[in-house]
DNA sequence: CGGTGTGAAAGTTTTCACAGCG
DNA sequence: CGCTGTGAAAACTTTCACACCG
């Protein structure tokens, strides 16, 4: 009905997109909704820019990829740029996720808002512990190992999150490669071993630190006017 | 006094090395840990990189980076590998970190092991809640954010967390700031407007599950033997 | 005008391939 | 031998710069 620019369902995503076009695609969209909320209508390719950091030409470049949004001497409409962003990266649908391991992390993730920002939700959390299996967390009951091939198919869930100890995490990870879900999250300090059709996203908060200690100690010709004592 | 390659402290990292260097030899490190422990005395960069899905000459164009570590016709001793690395990312040192925000996820985090690891301590918690401040979680007591600067300044912190929502991220990076931490890690979902001298590294789970959204929806053609139906 | 979309150029990262070493 | 270290080539990503559009 509304005349965006490139037809609902076309995509042309011929050549594979590279990963840090769709990372940047997240961040796109996540400004796009703030500003959305605060009230503005339109943007430019240079303001969407400026706000992250990137240049002008590289949000025109990434949103290339995928087809053509803009108008030009206007800029991008932001609910028709919203929609577009959310079509490509498949979050117009709703994402129910199941999750492996009810420790202090896994219960504070059920917790967290902002899931739901996005159309995830956490549909089921699992757990070995006996003595755990049966609570009820954030008004989610904890199931069984079990019964996660079950569930996963009966809901079609397709993605995981693993908020195990390393050493449980590649056999939460290989449960769920045998339920059948196709991505998983994993926040265990470990390197999982998954077949090619799994896709993988890390977080590891020891090495997030790594960086910053890294890059602070290594802050030797930066700025001006760094007088080592005064 | 032991015959490693480079000499402690030369470290001839003349060239910037680019980021996604430097988050690859969070991963080497982290593989070689469990690789020593699990009692494996040398390694060769092809056995490295194959455990985490890496050729073997990026293994060794990424050690290139730093200096020479290696043996020919024998690998990389691991103890010494080790060590190298965790004076490159600056982890050999003790680092205590503030974090800013006592809700679920910070209490989450605070009762993470996993983070001394690397030798990173949650040294302080702050929360603007005047109910939160003067409990005690995991051991740690709620400090007001008046107290921030004195602690920061006082025990030499250079690292800071945030975990508030999103609405008070902004105004936590500045207190962060104006206390004179050099790097932030950002678990709440806003692009933070930082100084140039300050790092930061961002967390967000909705766009992590985002990436795997994409990636699902958009496995047409991998793998063989693909028939739609059949 | 002010802004998009996009080839072509520049820059960066990865892979190749091989000399050299114990 | 088996493996490192490293220039040179290939592949990929970003920036430039400009035709075109309302």
């Amino acid at each position: 009905m509304t005349d965006s620019r490139t037809q609902p369902g076309e995509t042309p995503s011929d050549a594979s997109v590279p990963k840090v076009v769709v990372s940047r695609i997240s961040l796109y969209l996540r400004e796009l909704q703030r500003l959305q909320a605060a009230g503005q209508q339109t943007i430019s390719s240079s303001q969407l820019g400026t706000l992250l950091g990137f240049s002008d030409a590289q949000v025109r470049k990434d949103l290339g990829f995928f087809g053509q949004f803009g108008y030009p001497g206007v800029g991008y409409r932001c609910d028709e740029l919203i929609r577009a962003m959310r079509d490509i990266l498949g979050t117009n649908q709703p994402w129910p996720v199941v999750m492996l391991g009810a420790g202090n992390l896994g219960q504070a993730l059920l917790g967290y808002r902002g899931f739901g920002r996005q159309n995830f939700s956490i549909a089921a959390v699992f757990d070995a512990d006996p003595a755990k299996v049966g609570q009820t967390i954030q008004g989610v009951r904890i199931h069984p190992l079990d019964d996660l091939p079950g569930i996963v198919r009966s809901r079609g869930i397709r993605l995981g999150m693993i908020v195990v100890p390393a050493e449980r995490a590649q056999e939460a990870a290989d449960l769920l490669v045998a339920a059948g879900v196709e991505g998983i999250v994993n926040f265990a300090p470990v390197t999982l071993t998954l077949p090619p059709h799994v896709d993988v996203v890390s977080v590891d908060l020891a090495i997030e630190l790594e960086q910053l200690s890294f890059a602070v100690t290594n802050k030797l010709a930066r700025s001006l006017g760094d007088a080592t004592a005064s």
